[in-house]
DNA sequence: ATCGTTTATCGCAAATCAACGATAAAAGGG
DNA sequence: CCCTTTTATCGTTGATTTGCGATAAACGAT
């Protein structure tokens, strides 16, 4: 229970906090097995961007790549993002409706 | 289920990608019932930057800022929060654990 | 060994962010 | 009407991010 630091949290929350890396962990939530250069072909980005995008969410620990020949296979970590749902979850969890 | 746009959950999700707005946040939820100049006591930051990161999570509607007096309140906001948690649930959920 | 394919990295330009001090705005008290 | 307190905004500086093309690296196939 909130064994998370701020800094931690931040990081998850900013890996996730673009557009583009939200649509690729979509993705590679509904292949379920891990994609490669596909994801280039479903987003309007250039190669090199994805690429970038991809280096940050496995920066981040949310997703994980295995190289396979030429060509590097992604998918999602799923320890990591079952402690960032939870993570979440503990924040929002002992809110009070009390306003001013 | 699955309502929200990669745009919106990437706008939460960048909001709360910085360790002072995660703080903020952690700090409202303890206090439950709303705070304004001592959020300032609280960070080691000035206090223009703190209201800078305040403004940065009312834009994102993750917070709400009332005025009383010469003094502003806030308070989370619970609706939205429970929609971000239950958005990053669903991005996760469909997930498989079979990988590469 | 030399292609073609796939991906990562480099270098760069534009945009955005983070932090601060200074200043303005709002409101209550004397 | 002046202070004081509290907060928001402005302007600036430096750092980071985003996107791209070009290039390098890895590997299978010819």
């Amino acid at each position: 229970m909130d064994t998370t630091t701020d800094e931690q949290l931040a990081a998850w929350a900013k890996a996730l906090g673009h557009p583009a890396r939200v649509a690729i962990v979509r993705a590679l939530a509904a292949r379920g097995t891990c994609v490669c250069g596909e994801i280039v072909e479903v987003l309007p980005l250039a190669q090199s961007t994805v690429s970038q995008h991809l280096k940050v969410l496995r920066e981040a620990g949310l997703v994980q790549g295995t190289v396979d020949g030429p060509r590097t296979c992604y998918c999602l970590q799923g320890d990591s993002l079952r402690r960032v749902q939870s993570a979440f979850g503990d924040l929002f969890a002992s809110l009070c409706s009390c306003c001013c």
